[in-house]
DNA sequence: GTAGATGCAAAGTATTTGCGACAAG
DNA sequence: CTTGTCGCAAATACTTTGCATCTAC
């Protein structure tokens, strides 16, 4: 798991700090897709040092290396996430803020076929879903 | 054009100032998602005494009313665009940021599906393509 | 040894807000 | 009239950056 992130970073040429090792670590094990602020707590316990300056370099960092991705759920702040090999979008519950990861080949294939329709290769994209619980 | 937001803010008992009104004319007449600083230089030009605060209030109020969309496409800041009846998508152009909107309603439908799985009512979502034009 | 990373605090952006003056209903 | 809005500038929230120091390779 946390061999994973640290493993990217070597075939990207990304240099291994004490400080960038500490952060893969927390974002391998977080699973909520975490702000920076929250990151930052969460690595603060574990090396105290660790300057709030590090964690943005860091992430942006990951993200420019493909390694997280970046997501702006409402709410103003940037969230993140460790980046798979399975991709998937979110399903955000409105009332808890609890985010369940989905995939749907079928949109999937929609998506393309949509941006093939107007000329377009498709490089990325987003799709968000937010609801509220039935009550059964 | 320009009445229909003016009629949607007495329908939804939204005070109609003489700002509120050019704010309102100057969204129904830009088809390119303006953020808050395009939308205050527009408005500027036709009553230069209007504050951007008063554009962030507006865009807002609007936005809480149910009269404007807001998106957080990449880039940082907040854009809008005037809600009309047919719900729409965005395709965006990555290298040139040009805004195609679409309607696809199997997507729609899908989507549906997909929080229905989950045991969720769909009140909201956001979807995005990003892609580059393809030399055909 | 050297290029690049870090910590700190200061500087940027984007957006919100307190307050006295003012306008809509 | 009275409540809510406006303009202004100050405040806030999030993120980036300059610089001297330090560290991975």
């Amino acid at each position: 798991m946390t061999e994973s992130i640290e493993k990217k970073c070597i075939s990207k040429g990304v240099k291994l700090t004490e400080q960038r090792k500490i952060i893969a670590k927390v974002m391998s094990e977080s699973n909520d897709h975490p702000d920076v602020d929250e990151l930052y707590s969460r690595v603060s316990k574990i090396d105290s040092r660790i300057s709030i300056a590090t964690v943005y370099r860091t992430v942006k960092l990951f993200e420019e290396s493909g390694i997280v991705a970046k997501h702006d759920f409402k709410g103003g702040k940037a969230r993140y996430e460790e980046l798979s090999e399975s991709h998937h979008d979110h399903l955000i519950d409105i009332k808890t803020g609890e985010i369940i990861e989905f995939v749907d080949e079928e949109i999937e294939k929609l998506q393309k076929k949509v941006a093939d329709k107007y000329g377009y290769d498709l490089v990325d994209h987003k799709l968000e879903l937010y609801g509220v619980k039935k009550n059964k």
